[in-house]
DNA sequence: CAGAATACCTGCGGGC
DNA sequence: TGCCCGCAGGTATTCT
């Protein structure tokens, strides 16, 4: 489930509850993620105290003043915050466990997740190192698409969804800004024009943000047992409504395959 | 080097 | 009910 406004969204759900707080025990179940958890993870984070908890793209790093844990969803990760204990499900891999006897339990049947542990400055860490901006922040800006977009034969879709280009941007918020800057997404990146680089930055900001807010009133109460959301679906415009009718022209919605991976957007709206 | 394909893993829904 | 297939929100790695 994560895309960056759900990791946004877990970061502020958990960031309360674990910060500044000492890690108790850690329990693993599971060493087997994307990578293998450090086998000795449960030392190293005994006694530890989370300083700060921040998100680099999709990236969760909890810092202590030795070294920073990376966490990241994959695609079927989740992390919630348990007040009371419960008794871990097949997929539960990971508890930590604090003084103040929260567990910060994380979750991931598929397994792509990752769970590390750095000594150094995490963002120079290899899976951070090479990260474009923040889509929401300054540095990712019209001049900076434009510069980027240039001299380039992959689709315009793959390319907003290269971590080198712009981090933290998935198939879901792909789609959806794609349909709201009326860009075809099979496009070759170099054919944009400067216009569209305008709209494509304004619509992929706006689309986070307006997830983000979303996901804060939707997701609320994942800090209890039963976190099980269903954030934005309303609000999507094209991702999951192949076959129908485009919110603007009632035009029926067409499928495609790029990088292997579904993409719906309209024919009319999108020809650009 | 860019771009395309592959790989990791489990669960779910649909068709038979 | 059960089996097989395709597909799923990510992204590093390997290939051409």
């Amino acid at each position: 489930m994560p895309e960056l406004p759900e990791v946004e969204t877990v970061l502020r759900g958990i960031q309360p509850h674990i910060e500044q707080q000492t890690i108790k025990k850690v329990v693993i179940r599971h060493y087997g993620l994307r990578w293998p958890i450090p086998h000795n993870i449960t030392v190293i984070l005994k006694n530890k105290k989370i300083e700060t908890v921040e998100r680099r793209a999709k990236y969760l790093l909890l810092r202590t003043i030795t070294g920073t844990a990376i966490i990241h969803l994959g695609m079927s990760g989740s992390l919630r915050v348990l007040t009371d204990v419960i008794s871990p499900q097949k997929h539960d891999h990971v508890d930590i466990i604090f003084s103040n006897n929260k567990i910060l339990r994380f979750t991931d049947p598929r397994r792509f997740g990752a769970f590390l542990w750095t000594n150094d400055d995490p963002m120079l860490h290899p899976l951070l190192k090479h990260l474009g901006p923040e889509p929401l922040s300054n540095d990712f800006s019209v001049q900076y698409l434009w510069k980027q977009v240039q001299n380039r034969s992959l689709s315009i879709k793959l390319f907003i969804m290269d971590s080198k280009i712009v981090a933290g941007v998935g198939n879901i918020y792909a789609n959806e800004a794609l349909f709201q800057a009326g860009i075809y997404p099979a496009m070759p990146t170099k054919l944009i024009t400067l216009q569209q680089c305008q709209q494509l930055v304004r619509a992929i900001k706006q689309i986070l943000r307006q997830a983000i807010r979303q996901g804060g009133t939707t997701l609320k109460d994942f800090v209890d047992s039963e976190g099980r959301p269903g954030y934005f679906t309303q609000r999507l415009k094209v991702y999951g409504r192949a076959e129908e009718a485009c919110m603007h022209c009632t035009t029926r919605l067409q499928t495609m395959i790029i990088g292997q991976r579904s993409t719906v957007y309209c024919r009319r709206c999108q020809s650009g």
